[in-house]
RNA sequence: GUCCUCGUCGUCCAGUGGUUAGGACAUCGCCCUUUCACGGCGGUAACACGGGUUCGAAUCCCGUCGAGGACGCCA
């Protein structure tokens, strides 16, 4: 199968172009990392061209900050891209926001050669469908009402001006047949495919008619995305056969996974980019470990190990350059790999060892020791130490790996556990919407705190208890920003998930 | 509930009809060492299950079970 796969790749006429298409919702993804990992080396080993196209057409989920983290973050792990919203290109622009009236236009063909149709039910409505069909324990799904709406009816809605969606009419009968890459032939049967909203009532497009749209537009050959994609690629093929387009190759990726083989979420996995650059990760471990998960990459036989002269763990441990040599999409395995941080701990550990003494120096001083960080640091300690040396012992949970307060630190005295965790979690989802600056987040945990019926000392001493380890600390606020977002919430979240889990347990077992 | 996908040590990968099922991380033991780490050596540990096909199945086919994903005016 997968050698017949290059066959066909080789046959193609059209030269190679992917692309990533990262929503900017918020923090860097490890996900978006892996997959941008994944085209650029499909890209570069096949001389095409590798696309970076910010899909921001939901703006309920917006964050202004995101985007420039991402491109910060996909930068920092070693990759490049030809065209983007930050660096042109022909098929500009690279932002979705700013293609709504190309997605319009499109919408109006699908609208009259039949392919869609305008849907006037409300959210709510859909909603409430939606939850009586799961309480009946049946599938969720479109009812369909306004596909069978007479033109007059249609005409009516729109006078009445009553807002619409515009949705794709997939076939009553048949099925709809699409070649996988990596695993074959996938048929879904028209009756699981439901009527796919393709643009908004606020005139905003969905996903699947934006990215349709743009990968022909921008001659995208290959789509590399992650498994989560399949069940809806039935709607895209659909999509371009209404169009008349021809369809690119589909290539869906093993999900990474948390530790319990769930898809990977920040609840139980550290997810942000951020947070492992804050942490001290080096960019080519990171890449070397997300290069390792789906084993694209060909262990070396034990024959190459001796005649290379490496040491057998050495197979594990390579490079960008040598993933372009010899990264085989043919060889990638299809279960889902589980992002294990023990190994990559390691690996970044093997990483380390291999630098001289001034590489090191080098690399604290751009990490945990640099100027900026240390001089963040300084109006923390200034006036509590009385030398030099103190320092150490004020700030050093801005040093650590984890902190684990006992329940002694955390526990307010009126609280019981359950509470204190619920109140955690609402924290967590307070600080998480906050913009990353003292008084900010001051303002918001306050806000929580009366809404909630917390004192601002309980309120801020679990913070405090969750983010120092301790009830003695420099100023909370400030200490938080210093930290950065994207570990202080981390903290946050493996404190509740911590703490949840030994609730859980059977008393005594504590 | 419906559909789709996947299934080799605890974890990440090798293995494509004939192997003592291999490597890495983790774990355990020993060595090195004032300690810790690094390093070296060794050990424990897997083909989900049941039927076929075959002289012979981890490898091919079917079923069962298990896991995951999707089912949003999110992407």
């Amino acid at each position: 199968m997968t050698a017949e796969t290059h066959a066909f790749s080789a046959a193609s006429a059209r030269p190679t172009r992917v692309r990533i298409a990262p929503s900017p919702t918020g923090d860097p993804h490890v996900g978006t990392a892996y997959i941008g990992l994944l085209n650029y080396i499909f890209a570069v080993q096949r001389g095409g061209q590798f696309v970076l196209r910010i899909e921001d057409t939901d703006r309920t989920r917006f964050v202004p900050t995101s985007e420039a983290m991402i491109f910060d973050a996909l930068r920092w792990i070693g990759l490049s891209w030809n065209e983007g919203p930050d660096v042109g290109g022909p098929y500009g622009p690279y932002r979705q926001s700013e293609r709504t009236e190309i997605y319009r236009e499109y919408c109006q063909i699908l609208l009259d050669n039949g392919a869609a149709y305008r849907a006037f039910e409300t959210p709510e409505e859909l909603e409430a469908e939606r939850k009586a069909q799961t309480a009946a324990k049946q599938p969720p799904k479109y009812n369909g009402r306004s596909r069978h709406l007479s033109q007059e009816e249609v005409d009516a809605n729109l006078a009445a001006g009553k807002p619409f969606t515009i949705r794709l009419k997939v076939p009553t009968e048949g099925a709809t047949t699409f070649r996988d890459e990596l695993r074959g032939d996938i048929t879904f049967d028209h009756f699981n495919v439901d009527d796919q909203v393709l643009l908004k009532s606020d005139g905003f497009p969905t996903y699947h008619l934006a990215n349709v749209v743009d990968d022909h537009l921008m001659h995208i050959t290959d789509v590399i995305r992650a498994e989560e994609w399949i069940s809806s690629t039935p709607k895209h093929v659909l999509l371009y056969n209404a169009f008349g387009w021809e369809l690119p190759k589909f290539w869906h990726m093993p999900l990474l996974r948390n530790v319990d083989k769930s898809k990977i979420s920040k609840r139980k996995n550290p997810v942000s980019l951020n947070y492992y650059r804050e942490s001290g990760f080096l960019p080519q471990a990171m890449l070397n470990f997300l290069g390792l998960m789906g084993g694209g990459m060909a262990q070396m036989t034990e024959q190459e190990i001796v005649s290379s002269g490496a040491s057998t763990k050495e197979s594990d441990i390579f490079s960008l350059a040598q993933m372009l040599e010899k990264y085989d999409f043919s060889r990638i395995s299809l279960g889902g790999p589980v992002f294990d941080l023990v190994k990559l701990k390691w690996l970044n550990g093997e990483y380390l060892r291999k630098l001289s003494p001034d590489e090191f120096l080098a690399a604290l001083r751009e990490n945990v020791f640099s100027d900026s960080h240390l001089r963040a640091i300084v109006p923390l300690v200034q006036t509590r130490i009385d030398t030099l040396g103190g320092i150490g012992d004020m700030v050093d949970f801005l040093f650590r790996d984890v902190v684990t307060p006992p329940e002694s630190v955390w526990l307010p005295k009126k609280r019981t556990a359950e509470e204190t965790l619920a109140f955690a979690a609402e924290l967590l989802a307070a600080l998480e919407a906050s913009a990353w600056e003292a008084h900010a987040i001051e303002a918001e945990m306050k806000k929580l705190g009366e809404a909630q019926g917390w004192s601002v000392k309980e309120n801020f001493m679990l913070l405090r208890a969750i983010l120092t380890g301790s009830t003695q600390s420099p100023p909370l606020m400030e200490s938080l920003v210093v930290f950065g977002k994207a570990r202080s919430l981390d903290r946050v979240r493996r404190f509740i998930e911590t703490q949840k889990r030994l609730l859980n347990q059977p008393p005594g077992r504590k």
